[in-house]
DNA sequence: CACACTTACGATATTCGTAAGGATT
DNA sequence: AATCCTTACGAATATCGTAAGTGTG
């Protein structure tokens, strides 16, 4: 039962020419090859397809029956490879991916759009969620890779840093931490500290800091960024924030000043995907994209000039 | 594009076992060469279908894409066989054909029903009608073969006698004829003659005969021979039918005499289909049955033994 | 006798199995 | 060390093309 496409193919095309030279001819063999391979066919399936005398080629009752299965066959066949070929050269696909918001405000979605005008046929899909929560989803396979910061157990996972992203201080320019080339946690005794999302990937990594130091936590737990500036504007307390939330605080002309504590200092943004399991041709190529698109932030760079990640469209 | 449906099995076969040692085994194939296999399969289709770490074995993405596609397509051409196979095996089919009245009567149906006993699953068609309307139903392949009396062109169609069929003169039991052991048309002078349809096979036939001969034409044209058959009973005239059509008179007690004119005395039953078209499976194991079980009409025997054809159903 | 399909036969390509290699647990 | 997949290589099989054969109009 091992009929080969091509004999299908051949059996219409002399089903449709009725003329063994012309559809060996359409076939691309020799006559004779053409001829061997419809009385292959033939014995195959069992039956005789084809009435030949020497001056005409007719098909027989059980050949009319092959032909609307063989066509409807072919087509099927024909519409996998395109269907897989499609998806091979990225003409086709889905990707999902989930990111924290920080990653999905600006620099993700410039990605992301490069990723689409090069590639309109595939679909994009983006979670901008917390970091337990991308975890699930990379888990359960909701999402074909993401993006997050520092993970308790990266062994479950394949992860690979994309670039270092350390956290800053954010206060008012007249505070007087404000001028200073680094801080550490330490100094921020006394200080009031604005959280934002408690129970967030910063929050847990901020709070063995924090406890550690005499800091007067404000009871304020904000959603936006925007609602934190806002605050830290008019001298309601200070906060931390990883270097690619900044710009929220920047457009208020707040102060960001380095936090050079370690585990702070270097952190930064990883890519991780299920183990064992490899990307989607699509998703390789976002990957792909993403890691050549990854804004410069050397360490020593100062804030207010991270913005001039270089963008690589095609 | 011209992808084995083995390899497509062995696809299946692999994402269902997740396993390559037991998805060979169940392909009846070394390990080896089924590795191959789905390394060939990965090539043709142009992406990696399958992750395998020596410990574990899943899809990609794209296999994932690939499963139900290939599903579809190895029922469809399983399929395509089975139908194929129950044609070639008589388990499936349609034979219609065509005959006229005379054999549709008694004999043939008898062949036919034997015929489907043996083949249940085939669809049988029968179309009792005159000469040139069998003739039109071969030629334009509505049937696929035909019985039918001997006809004009013969070279238009692939001819073979089945059997002989002489016709006989039908008379009253006193009429002066009946004990004849055979007559010539030119006997019945003076005879006042009933024609069924005229413009038949047999009225094409006879005419030129009768013609010839002083008979008294009834006027009358009939359908059916049972009406024939009561006006010769009652004295109204006589007829002239092939040995087949005889049961009709006998019924009544009628005589029938072997006509000797060569035409007449030479007459037979010819099965007939379209030149240079083979007939289907199914309709070549009608045609065969109808060969084997053609009743015995030796010229000799006297018409009241002729219902004796041997039947052979098995 | 010319045309169209089939058969014969040697060359090439594919597929398969045995055996060795490599990686992971 | 055991297990499982891959690679190497020779053997068997399948397919193809050239050329000769056969039958029909």
């Amino acid at each position: 039962m091992n009929i080969a496409p091509r004999l299908l193919q051949s059996f219409l095309a002399l089903a449709h020419c009725r003329n063994f030279t012309e559809a060996a001819t359409r076939m691309h063999m020799s006559q004779s090859a053409f001829s061997q391979a419809i009385a292959r066919l033939e014995s195959q399936v069992g039956v005789k397809l084809f009435d030949r005398s020497t001056r005409s080629v007719s098909l027989t009752p059980e050949g009319k029956l092959l032909v609307p299965m063989a066509t409807r066959l072919e087509r099927d066949i024909a519409l996998m490879f395109q269907e897989l070929h499609d998806h091979a050269d990225r003409k086709k696909g889905k990707v999902a991916i989930a990111a924290p918001p920080g990653a999905s405000a600006d620099w993700l979605p410039r990605v992301m759009a490069n990723f689409q005008r090069r590639h309109p046929g595939i679909q994009l899909q983006l979670h901008d969620t917390y970091s337990d929560r991308i975890l699930e989803l990379v888990r359960n396979g909701t999402v074909d890779f993401a993006l997050n910061r520092e993970i308790e157990r990266p062994e479950e996972f394949d992860v690979c840093k994309l670039f270092d992203d350390p956290h800053y201080l954010v206060c008012p320019q007249d505070h007087p931490l404000a001028k200073e080339k680094s801080i550490r946690v330490a100094q921020l005794a006394g200080e009031n500290y604005i959280h934002l999302l408690r129970g967030s990937n910063l929050w847990q990594r901020l709070y063995p800091h924090l406890s550690r130091v005499a800091i007067r936590d404000t009871g304020f737990e904000l959603n936006n960024m925007s609602t934190a500036a806002g605050l830290i504007a008019n001298g309601m307390g200070v906060t931390i924030v990883a270097g690619q939330s900044l710009f929220n605080y920047q457009r208020l002309g707040l102060a960001a000043v380095l936090v050079s504590d370690a585990d702070l200092r270097n952190s930064g943004l990883y890519l991780l995907k299920r183990r064992g399991h490899s990307l989607s041709v699509a998703a390789q190529g976002l990957r792909e994209m993403i890691e050549a698109d990854k804004p410069v932030l050397p360490a020593t760079q100062r804030p207010a000039a991270r913005r001039q990640g270089r963008t690589r469209a095609g």
